[in-house]
DNA sequence: CGTTGCAGCGTTATGCTATAACGTGTAGAG
DNA sequence: CTCTACACGTTATAGCATAACGCTGCAACG
């Protein structure tokens, strides 16, 4: 059975474990979360999984919810995805959808440069329920 | 010497600290650097910060920055922002300016609408440098 | 070849962030 | 008065993240 998307070939041992557990998640992880299921494999310390993710973050192969304190795999394939990145977490499946907004992202670069503001880095993540739990709940 | 401004008369004493610890900082501040800061006035736990943070956030009077896990006093005097907020957080000197985008805002329920998602709560933040710090840099 | 530099690895220890679970005190509603 | 709701205080514990050490393997270079 295939992973839901081939990873770079290019990534160690435990770089490739840490992403194979996150794109087999259907919800967000944490750190600790991936290593209870790599401990099978002979991980033993958290340190090995935050470096991990520290790398694949970098590369834009995963992302970090700040809001969850979690981790996802990018749901891009091929990760060429560009510019600020939205996050719809939903809290009763956990199943998270990204999406990108040009014209929000306009937006707050219109109001970094208005401000002087120079921008590194954004994270914009909604909380709530999915069309899916929705319709489950009613 | 006045607040940079007057807190509703019906907070309890803990509270009234919190949040008088906070707007007197010029940085978002941790619960644990809160507690610090009012062992003084005989704060011992952290639950304590915790629960008076948990009313101040739910009545506006404070926010939470999820990506720094800290806690800054809401900006507007008298707390009658509506909607959707972001930050912009200098990682140089911790200054975090809050501002309202009207635009943002329907984009984003504009998503939501389309996929059927019920947004609760959602978070934006912008980290990078302000405006004085890259002058003081140059 | 040797050695130098870098990146990742593994381990132990520690620090920071947040909540569970318990009981107490007090003020307002009925 | 008594019931309810809410805040409080305390102890203990859970959950998230990094510091600091030393080792290994590999590629680049003289």
């Amino acid at each position: 059975m295939a992973e839901p998307h081939d990873a770079p070939r290019d990534l160690t041992r435990n770089q490739g474990l840490v992403l194979g557990t996150l794109n087999r998640s259907s919800a967000p992880l944490s750190a600790y979360d991936i290593l209870d299921k790599l401990r099978e494999e002979g991980l033993r310390a958290p340190l090995q999984v935050y470096r991990a993710l520290d790398k694949l973050v970098e590369r834009g192969l995963a992302h970090r919810l700040e809001s969850l304190n979690a981790f996802v795999a990018c749901a891009d394939a091929h990760c060429h995805r560009k510019g600020l990145i939205a996050f719809a977490i939903c809290e009763r499946c956990g199943r998270v959808d990204e999406f990108a907004d040009e014209v929000i992202e306009e937006r707050l670069s219109g109001w970094a440069a208005n401000t002087g503001f120079k921008t590194e880095r954004t994270t914009m993540e909604i909380r709530g329920q999915c069309a899916e739990c929705l319709k489950a709940a009613a």
